[in-house]
DNA sequence: CTTGACTCCGTACTACGGTACGGACCGTAT
DNA sequence: ATACGGTCCGTACCGTAGTACGGAGTCAAG
């Protein structure tokens, strides 16, 4: 299987492979003639990767996860445990954005404002120019 | 006020209100001696940007919220619909945060699993050397 | 035997938001 | 007058995950 077969098969660019390969992600294919053949093995660690940085693990740490799945000692719970670490790191983000998304939606005028910015306390409290005077406004 | 004055006031290091300067995020400042003399209303510029930042605005979009808060024509409204647009990205993120969660939750295994790791079914459905025989596993 | 497609490799570039560096210049205090 | 610290500028670099490029080599079909 040659390196664009393979990528084919691993649903990622021919370039992709490469880079893994400069990271050290997968190792060297045997090569035929100076051409890299891909074994079954190798599709399936790329699958493993594009799987595992969708659950939101960066290359770094699925490079940490590869080396678990070769260590002898590994048990499963090791693997649990950095599972447990990108859950709690999951949350965290997700409990960042939803602060966020109070904040925005408080930030948030009514639909029907269509006043002048000068009347725009919101644009007011962003806005760098001025200081925001005091008075009357279309949101809040 | 010197550049390192304002970036004190500011809260930013010197070479980030240099950067804002470069992206044209901030104007220039007039220069006693070809040293820059910030106003107040940079300071609150800059200010703005980072509040900015941290309710999840790129650079970029706050480039045009602040063309938005210069221009003339400019209603209550644009920055409500800005800060819709930018609510709605924030939910979708949340969104596909919390798939991943439930995602990372399923894999999960019960803490007392101290199994070897070939008795592991996460780690062959991670473990890209072998498919996964049939068989008793510790997690699920 | 030649053509065209594929592959090789190293290097540079993308976006993002800065950070760091180095040599020159300036302003103030001693 | 001179030492010290701050500032000037352009440029290079950080991390992340690739993508693009160019010139050379290789393979299979016609």
């Amino acid at each position: 299987m040659t390196i664009s077969a393979a990528a084919q098969e691993a649903g990622v660019g021919v370039e992709t492979i490469r880079y893994y390969e400069r990271r050290g992600l997968i190792r060297q294919p045997p090569s035929k003639g100076g051409y890299r053949q891909y074994p079954e093995a190798t599709i399936r660690q790329i699958r493993f990767i594009r799987e595992s940085q969708r659950l939101g693990f960066s290359l770094t740490e699925i490079e940490e996860l590869l080396a678990l799945a070769a260590a002898e000692d590994t048990t499963c719970g090791d693997v649990c445990s950095a599972t447990e670490h990108k859950l709690a790191e999951v949350r965290g983000r997700i409990a960042t954005l939803q602060r966020l998304e109070r904040e925005l939606e408080e930030m948030l005028c009514a639909k029907d404002c269509t006043a002048p910015k000068r009347d725009c306390k919101l644009l007011e409290a962003l806005s760098p120019s001025s200081p925001p005077p005091d008075g009357e406004h279309c949101c809040h």
